[in-house]
DNA sequence: GTGGGTGCAAACCGTTTGCACACCA
DNA sequence: TGGTGTGCAAACGGTTTGCACCCAC
């Protein structure tokens, strides 16, 4: 039960955010979609956006203040979130062989599995407020 | 002008979150506080707690689902927040040097600032689900 | 007395969900 | 035709905010 059928909207969702190289809202997916298919629904896109998360064909990306963000890129990397502007970064090559001996024995040979997220404030926001 | 002034309710808010050891939710907290203030409203909690996470009292912990945490010790540390049940574990001495290096130049010598939050699965989770 | 803090409730915002209809297999 | 996907709109959960009153200074 549950067998996967195919949708155009689904489709375009997952076209649209591999085409694309910064890290949308699922409303920014919303408004791109809607210029080919007027009538998706906002619950559609969310619909979706979880069900290629949850297939590994894009990543979800929690932000401390304001919307998630998805990345369509396939190969698994890590970001880094500006708490300030909200900007993402791709990090790659995180270094997990000195992660992991740093985390405690609880979450040893687990922590490599895990889609990482660094979050700080980026080098314009540090700037602007003096920071740096 | 927004000069600070003395409130009991500030006051049993911060001592609550310095006393637990765990990461309540601003909820968990509120729920404490009505013990000794049974008027307390929960907007009240959320305007001091959004203050003393300002002043640096605090740590305010954002977890991918769910309510936000809050975490009362001072001294600067990072997290390990578990996607599944979310439960959020002290992770100290994070070898930042290597992480640096990782980091693109766009972000160095600002990484150092930042707490950092990880995100897994922790072990108890993982053997449940047979991942493990 | 003045201006920041509180309690209350409504509003807010991102996200989820129930339902009837549409469409893939 | 059977069952999954969609559009719509209402509901949801966590958080913020406007306002009148309260209280520290």
């Amino acid at each position: 039960m549950a067998t996967l059928k195919y949708s155009r909207q689904r489709e375009s969702i997952k076209t649209n955010l591999m085409q694309r190289k910064d890290h949308p809202t699922a409303d920014m997916v919303y408004s791109d979609i809607r210029i080919e298919y007027p009538n998706i629904s906002l619950g559609t896109v969310y619909r979706n956006l979880a069900l290629l998360t949850e297939l590994g064909e894009i990543q979800k990306i929690s932000s401390i203040d304001g919307p998630d963000r998805y990345d369509g890129q396939a190969k698994p990397h890590n970001h880094f979130v500006c708490k300030k502007c909200g900007k993402i970064v791709d990090v790659m090559n995180t270094p997990m062989d000195s992660l992991m001996k740093s985390m405690s024995s609880d979450f040893e040979g687990l922590v490599e599995e895990c889609n990482i997220t660094f979050y700080g404030v980026c080098k314009e926001c540090a700037q602007k407020e003096g920071l740096i």
